[in-house]
RNA sequence: GGCGCCAUAGCCAAGGGGUAAGGCAGAGGUCUGCAAAACCUUCACCCCCGGUUCAAAUCCGGGUGGCGCCUCCA
């Protein structure tokens, strides 16, 4: 498999340090708040490779953060005259409600900053000791300059970084710091902040110190694939780094994936410009299945623009795949025929199809995890399923493989090509009864009656397709 | 100023030296009592200008336009 590697700016053939195995680490929440569209991303995206790597037959141990210690969340707990644990607790329980119906499998560890803290601090400690860290008034800072390639991630220059953007906001920086760049480690305590000891006194980690810690805590000293957003190239997966390998002397992570963003009118959804669409509400309208199909259908380094019709476009393709899934089961079902008597011919440009979409789809993932193209392998092998469900003579079996390969494809994904995530178990007695009333309505030429019953039958969100084997029945 | 990304049909989106996948929407048709779904047909010389080449949308140079990071933003 290849992977654009931001560290070297270039595709790169993915080899993972220990041959079947994966150790991958995704920058995670900060639990305080519901998450957004552009936050799922990220969390859709490294999902959709970890469930790659596993049905490519790699064991992958991977690590996702909650951070539930920051500014943001202290605030918020203030604003609500609340504990951060209260605020992260709920915000936890939240991001779960959402994760779960996107299908983000939960990683192999979970880790909350809070609870990674004694390893925090002995990784702050260990810097201290080598030099790398100093400490100043408010807290202990990482001196950037003693770490000679700082820079080589994001390909920063330390001396270009002082002039900085014209916007750039240093009045809160502090000016004893040695080094413009320098950044926390450690804050100490202010009033009304939580807070917990360490050798510096009470106090709580910054932003970057978590992942590093996390990092070496669970996967160790050297992980395979780092991901995250392109917003984190910089500073913190340069932090990342400096304070990882400062200490370890060896790479922190070999392969660096960064996802593009979700954009509104083309410029980035974020919680600071307001311009975003928390998955809460947007499943008002969408339900989950197509949020995640969504984010699927573009390249992960490719922005992609969020709107109301983009999603109904989405919802259209994913309802396509479905109704191939439901035709060819329908079909197969109603093939009286057995396999001896059917038509080799077209079962066999069936069974050549479905060998076609997995060859396609494998190679669109091996080219650094293309999932549009993955897509297109689905609808390639839907429409000559489509095909294939007309012709009179077509096996059951190679009906139902073309169903199954749609449908294992689809799960690479993590895609609910079903909607029975939805809740969707089967069509009610109610709707079938209706239907069957309708079918008999129909037979006695009564059309009337009969599409008087299949606007009760929509009216309930089901469908109903007149088939030359009887009505079938799906849900709208 | 530094470091990057992008520009393909009405919309979305792959591809990437030999003459444009796929999806959505639209139009016409087949099937149907009507419908739905499906199927068939139809819909692009790939931002502009140079250059390299037998051949460029694809490589190189220069523009133009859009976007991101350099602020504890995924």
């Amino acid at each position: 498999m290849k992977l654009y590697n931001t560290m070297s700016r270039s595709k790169e053939e993915f080899v993972p340090a220990e041959a079947g195995k994966v150790k991958m680490y995704a920058c995670g929440p900060t639990v305080y708040n519901f998450f957004h569209l552009g936050n799922a991303r990220p969390f859709v995206t490294y999902d959709t490779l970890r469930r790659y790597l596993e049905y490519t037959g790699y064991e992958v141990e991977f690590c996702q953060n909650f951070t539930d210690i920051d500014d943001r969340i202290i605030k918020r707990a203030q604003d609500e005259g609340t504990s951060i644990e209260e605020i992260s607790e709920r915000y936890i329980r939240e991001y779960y409600v959402d994760a779960d119906r996107l299908r983000i499998g939960r990683p192999t560890y979970q880790p909350k900053a809070t609870q990674t803290i004694p390893e925090m601090i002995e990784l702050i400690g260990e810097l201290m000791e080598n030099g790398y860290a100093y400490e100043l008034s408010d807290g202990i800072y990482y001196d950037v300059s003693k770490f000679a390639e700082y820079g080589k991630l994001s390909r920063y220059h330390l001396d270009e970084l002082v002039e900085g953007a014209g916007e750039r906001d240093t009045k809160r920086e502090n000016d004893e710091k040695r080094n413009p760049g320098d950044f926390v480690l450690w804050k100490k305590k202010k009033e009304n902040e939580p807070s917990w000891p360490s050798p510096w006194g009470e106090g709580r980690p910054g932003w970057h110190i978590e992942c590093s810690a996390m990092i070496r805590k669970h996967l160790g000293d050297t992980i395979d694939i780092h991901g995250g957003g392109q917003d984190l190239i910089f500073p913190h997966h340069e932090n990342e780094i400096a304070q990882s390998e400062a200490v370890t002397g060896v790479p922190l992570a070999r392969y660096w994936m960064h996802n593009a963003f979700v954009n509104v009118d083309n410029e980035k959804m974020s919680k600071s410009t307001g311009n975003f669409f928390t998955i809460r509400d947007i499943v008002k309208k969408y339900p989950y299945r197509v949020i995640r199909f969504f984010i699927l259908s573009g390249q992960y380094r490719m922005p992609i623009n969020f709107s109301d019709s983009l999603l109904e476009a989405a919802e259209n393709g994913l309802n396509r795949i479905r109704e191939s899934v439901d035709n060819l089961r329908f079909t197969a079902k109603n093939q009286k025929k057995s396999s001896e008597e059917t038509d080799d011919r077209s079962s066999w440009d069936l069974m050549e199809a479905i060998d076609k979409a997995s060859r396609d789809f494998l190679d669109a993932m091996e080219d650094d995890f293309n999932t549009a193209d993955a897509i297109t392998a689905i609808f390639q092998l839907v429409r000559t399923a489509n095909i294939a469900c007309q012709e009179p003579l077509v096996s059951a079996d190679s009906l139902l493989s073309a169903a199954d390969k749609v449908m294992e494809l689809g799960e690479v994904l993590g895609l609910d090509i079903l909607g029975t995530d939805d809740g969707d178990t089967g069509i009610p007695d109610e709707v079938m009864r209706l239907v069957n009333k309708r079918a008999q309505a129909k037979k006695e030429r009564n059309f009337a009656l009969s599409d008087e019953l299949r606007d009760q039958v929509t009216a309930l969100g089901y469908q109903i397709k007149d088939t030359p084997s009887g009505p079938q029945v799906t849900k709208a």
